[in-house]
DNA sequence: TGTACATCAGTGAACGCGCGTTCACTGATGTAC
DNA sequence: TGTACATCAGTGAACGCGCGTTCACTGATGTAC
């Protein structure tokens, strides 16, 4: 039964929130489409009303978690500047919940051999960490900040990651505490 | 037909190898066992002839990759320290080939979700990478020079993986170069 | 050392399964008069 | 404003395909006497 425009929009939203969760809880590959529309509350067969393929909407998916990580660091650093935000980029509540946070430590080696509209979505994504973290060095010249925004970027992703994989808790807990000092300092 | 112990071992040893090869360039879930029994030059039927499971294949893969990156590792240190151990990392020619280059780099957010005994074998790997970085900080106490190796370790994945996701080369050699100076100065 | 037999590495067909994608169908929504 | 028709969001069955895994078969290797 043919639904509202707006109805139709909040679908398509949903499904790009569900996937959005689902990917970074499980990885792309390992996310089916009939799983993902179980999750946004539909059955598979409508998600080509909405996408031409799986292939785009992990693009879009990509685009929109990056730009809610944005939002979230912007928050903590109007509240706290640097330090804040590197707290809550490599607190233990964003390693236990990827599925709510950034995508490029829950998929990035997947998104390494992803495609052209997914590559440049993460690209943008990335690029808008950079600007934020960069704003908040205090560095006076801006290819200062830049370049240490771009350490401190590889610093943030690689942590979280590492912290994900290891199978040791304190290890896990060593990686983020460090990795926090390491910037902050 | 029947092949002699040694030629068993060798194929064994060929499968692990073209293993780690293929997961690190395609990732684990991309790369079907009939593709990676065709790359070590045999057909898909024997692979259960020495590994009980695709996944018991992903744990010692991961184990091995990590045991060769220590090698290369170590050999750059004796010739240079730690500026030429980072500076090896943080190459081109290993952004380019990830198929030889670090497990937790080419693999990292597939690892997040693999199962235990990959896990493991992956901490293993990166307290290696660890212990090495950690002995050549040049810090006095251990404490900070252990410190002061997870932040680098951290950095440096990161910075692998990031520059393989983005789409922009001249993004991906900054994110490279400033990893590099923040971690050696 | 030679022979007879058990073992088992590798082949290639087959298993059930879930994947991404397509499609006929439905009925409510949007549109044209 | 009311009516008739076209549109299309969502359903659920079906498509071909490749996945991980199993299996009967082969013939050379390893073993026991």
């Amino acid at each position: 039964m043919r639904m509202s425009r707006e109805e139709t929009a909040k679908t398509r939203q949903r499904i790009v929130h569900a996937a959005a969760a689902e990917f970074r809880k499980q990885g792309i590959a390992a996310t089916g489409l009939a799983e993902l529309m179980g999750a946004a509350g539909m059955t598979h067969g409508g998600f080509y009303r909405h996408f031409k393929s799986k292939n785009e909407l992990v693009a879009e998916t990509t685009a929109a978690a990056a730009e809610r990580l944005k939002t979230s660091l912007l928050s903590a650093a109007s509240k706290g500047g640097i330090k804040a935000v590197v707290e809550r980029y490599l607190s233990i509540a964003h390693r236990d919940h990827p599925e709510q946070g950034c995508p490029l430590a829950a998929l990035g080696s997947e998104l390494a051999n992803a495609d052209k509209g997914t590559r440049h979505a993460a690209t943008c994504g990335l690029n808008g960490m950079i600007d934020i973290i960069a704003g908040l060095t205090g560095a006076r010249k801006p290819e200062v900040a830049r370049e240490r925004a771009l350490a401190a970027v590889a610093t943030l992703v690689g942590a979280i990651t590492l912290s994900r994989v290891v199978d040791d808790p304190k290890l896990s807990k060593a990686i983020l505490r460090s990795a926090e000092a390491s910037i902050i300092s």
